[in-house]
DNA sequence: GTCTATAATCAGATAGAC
DNA sequence: GTCTATCTGATTATAGAC
């Protein structure tokens, strides 16, 4: 509804305020909370204003995905271009406080088409980013070798960090510094100093 | 507020239609679409029942996360009586119908106080569930030894589960056959056919 | 146990003044 | 660019008829 009303340029501060707003209630809250009232508030700015710079509250969540979605990527690219790329690695994928919002957001992909679809395809995209880097790694090793493939390593890594993020942003401690301790054991196996 | 209504009692089965309800929305539209309307049209009931069975919305999803959990509970204490437990146990984490469900619940344990506190109890006490038969599994074998604590191998072993798990209902597909493989090949060095 | 009717509140979205 | 005022519809929850 309503493609036809005129929007505030993309360079505004009270726009990128609104995006900010978005991810506090969503770290803060839940994405649940969110709502253009909840956002605005959190900016500092009357809740018109989302309909200013966005059509819809579905659009302004879909340019804040977008935003984050770039700033992950960047952050993984950057990873992988270390000296100990999967030592780098590991230390964004268990970052607690990107594993609330990555968490957030996949939810939300479960009953928003558009943000699902934007998470598949950054999904697939982000299995490629690094790979060859890994893969050399991992056959140069002999533990590696055993250990199949680099997808799979990444994905393992991904996945245990993501874990440990989430438990620790809800209060839940117990076992993490074992699940740590065995991941940068295996880490270190594969990238010695 | 209102903690002076008659309730129905617990053994109706419109009282358990609802929490099934609850759980058929939260799957598939996510915990954000939970109203006592969605609810009570799932579970082919009138709206105000809901009221008539719970003080508040709060207290449905409190009794449907309770119910959940101790399923989960149960199922894992079945797979630790398996005669191969970790095998048994990581086909109860890697499977996607409970991986979505869990999330939600996970997702709205961040702002729900109440719900939170039920999570985090649980999640120390699953903890505990069949680590002494991992212990002695993981001390049996050379592989074992070498890979540190029960503790962090099972905890692995549920996050990467519910990664796969999660990303299979998202439509998520690269890269899953590959770490199965590797699970898989770790699995059957802990515990040989 | 189940329904009709209703109260109070909050949501997304728009029109238009300044 | 930002605000006041407002519309429409959905939400939780209650009272009370049957």
């Amino acid at each position: 509804m309503a493609a036809t009303r005129r929007l505030g340029l993309e360079s505004s501060s009270s726009r990128t305020a609104l995006m900010d707003g978005v991810e506090a209630v969503m770290r803060e809250d839940g994405y649940a909370a969110l709502t253009a009232r909840s956002v605005a508030e959190r900016a500092g700015l009357k809740h018109q204003l989302v309909y200013y710079y966005f059509q819809t509250m579905d659009d302004l969540l879909m340019a804040t995905y977008q935003r984050h979605i770039a700033r992950v990527e960047q952050q993984i690219e950057d990873a992988f271009r270390q000296p100990r790329p999967l030592h780098a690695f590991w230390e964004v994928c268990s970052n607690p406080h990107d594993a609330r919002l990555n968490m957030e957001f996949m939810a939300m992909a479960n009953h928003n088409d558009a943000i699902r679809a934007e998470t598949i395809t950054f999904g697939e995209r982000l299995r490629r980013i690094g790979l060859d880097r890994v893969t050399a790694l991992i056959e140069a090793t002999p533990a590696g070798r055993e250990m199949f493939s680099a997808f799979a390593v990444t994905q393992a890594l991904a996945a245990i960090g993501s874990n440990v993020g989430i438990e620790t942003t809800l209060g839940i401690h117990g076992g993490h510094e074992e699940t740590r301790a065995m991941v940068a054991w295996w880490l270190d196996k594969l990238e010695p100093a």
